[in-house]
DNA sequence: CTGTTAGCGCGTTCAG
DNA sequence: CTGAACGCGCTAACAG
């Protein structure tokens, strides 16, 4: 990997055609030194104008591009940022919008800002310790999390290494957090579902290792005990499957059920072919809410009615607090955004 | 952003905490030198096996993670590869579930490898030369590009920085390919609306600067053509409105069309809606065939017929092609992938 | 098998 | 306002 030597034979030393030309080739080009040619390429004001184009003209023709190593070896700053998606990559991106909009949401933001955006998945162990060390390696100025367990060790992990920390999911962490307001949502569905007439409402709960998953059942359950009613509740992980399944179960459990909250559009979705499977009309014998307000809670027959959160929202802020945060900036340790209702058909 | 200076007053002069440890640390403390701890980190076998675990407790117990940047300066690998999307992220993370497809089937390949992915959207002006900027700046060991449009450059301009390019979309390219047969599968799903006895084939078409766009609209053309029958077309932009919208086009420019062919889901599914609107009964009146059976394929009403191509497979041949490269072996120029008609209800 | 040495390409004092 | 010199943390020759 060295320089090649001069040539034999006493001819003009020439340096080889690297591949990729350095600050110094610039330099040499330019007439200049390098600290003159680093001064003008990052936008320092005091470079005489005539040698700041000599530098500037070098540089474009020899499609000059700094080495990010060199550079942040130095500087201890990538200009890039991760989202640790902490499931498997089936997962974050299969038909479930969420992980697609939080990224969207992030990307936005970011790409305003200059920034880069690295893509992690975490869904095994493999994976979790490669992100550990891909984040402490420095590969990134930040990290940001996205729908955390409560056992995922990571983000602390993350902390103590002094690698600046935004989540979602997890909020008594000692990084800032973003999320949303599950309780209210659930419980204006549950309220609504009461006002409709309903009197024995089910719930499909989410994974209860999450924190979106234990909000809305508790939501469910707070709304349900103001009305002195009995809950009744499926627990499903999210996915459509576990939501036909869970609903079959509530079937079963408790036939004269008139209505249920699910704790997500997908569950959602898999509840309204299960109801469909055993005859029952939506909203005529069951009214089904859902929650998240995905696009595909429109594509439902009947279309869905759900809780919406501002899924891309939460990316926008994450990446917001993380790009104030690198700036050394104050930031809420706690944000939550607002849910809301959307009536549609089916309750 | 120099070391502390030794404590004045003569006390023992102690290494200030850093941040974090490097590879003297861990040498000093094992009582080594930089370069045995360098060989014990990378694997290598030639060390003694005291010194080796001397290392290795160091190691551990100072938490030693190589440092990134300081590693690929000298190596010029970084262990991670890009994957473009030239796109704006509103479109790579919509409900069109093409793109998560192919990321998926990247991250699944490049996990294997344990080589870690960086997804670059280039929808923009900015974000294309800061994609440029990144690659060439030496971020990663290769780029991949997912479904390429004609008048993209980026490819060839990183390909004559020396950067290692796969790439899908765009197969006459000084780079190795990886595409499906187009015009087999829309002959195919042409050919079953024959056989059904369908006389009037109408065609919505995707965009017509894409391989894609053009290869299915062609196929469409070549089925026709060998049956003598008369092509109608209607052009959209892949999303679910320009097929709303070319559907509208096509039932007021021949009304009494029996079929029609949608390159791609999302499009049928607009176009779906648009039939239902103008009371024409599916498959009754007008057989719709889709292309592409993701996720929403299923749940269209009436279930779309469609033609499948392997999206997670392009994105999983993409990566072994790109490791591959890395590895400085040999590679296909061109991998085209099958595609098969899938038969539900909408034809 | 181990330690010593020389850069990788860049930002940044510190003199001039 | 400019240039010379140093070091970021690491790997890879080269000696021993």
């Amino acid at each position: 990997m060295r320089r090649a030597e001069a040539v034999a034979g006493g001819g003009p030393v020439r340096a080889p055609r690297t591949g990729r030309p350095t600050l110094e080739e610039v330099a040499e080009r330019a007439g200049v030194s390098r600290a003159t040619v680093s001064r003008v390429v990052n936008g320092q004001t005091t470079v005489a104008e005539d040698l700041r184009r000599a530098v500037e003209a070098a540089a474009a023709e020899l499609g000059y591009v700094p080495h990010a190593a060199a550079r942040s070896l130095v500087t201890h700053r990538t200009d890039s940022v991760a989202l640790i998606l902490p499931e498997s990559p089936n997962r974050v991106f299969s038909d479930d919008q969420f992980f697609p909009s939080v990224i969207r949401g992030v990307a936005a933001e970011l790409d305003a800002a200059g920034k880069l955006l690295v893509l992690l998945t975490t869904g095994s162990a493999e994976a979790r310790s490669r992100a550990e060390r891909y984040a402490v390696g420095g590969h990134v100025d930040g990290v940001m999390f996205a729908s955390l367990h409560d056992a995922d060790l990571l983000p602390e992990l993350m902390l103590r290494r002094g690698v600046p920390v935004v989540c979602n999911g997890l909020p008594h962490l000692a990084a800032p957090c973003i999320d949303v307001d599950h309780i209210g949502g659930v419980k204006a569905a549950v309220e609504f579902l009461l006002a409709k007439g309903r009197r024995r409402i089910a719930t499909v709960a989410g994974p209860q290792d999450m924190v979106a998953g234990r909000e809305r059942l508790d939501g469910y359950r707070q709304a349900l005990a103001a009305a002195d009613r009995r809950a009744i509740v499926a627990v499903g992980d999210f996915t459509a499957e576990s939501g036909h399944a869970a609903m079959r179960q509530l079937l079963a459990d408790e036939p004269d059920l008139d209505a249920v909250f699910v704790a997500s559009d997908l569950m959602a979705h898999g509840a309204l072919q299960a109801l469909r499977e055993a005859g029952r009309s939506v909203p005529g014998d069951v009214s089904v809410i859902g929650f998240d307000d995905i696009a595909l809670a429109t594509y439902c027959d009947p279309p869905l009615t759900t809780v919406r959160q501002p899924i891309a929202e939460i990316g926008r802020s994450m990446a917001r607090t993380m790009l104030r945060l690198l700036e050394g900036r104050e930031v809420e340790p706690l944000t939550i955004l607002p849910t809301e209702l959307v009536v549609r058909t089916s309750a």
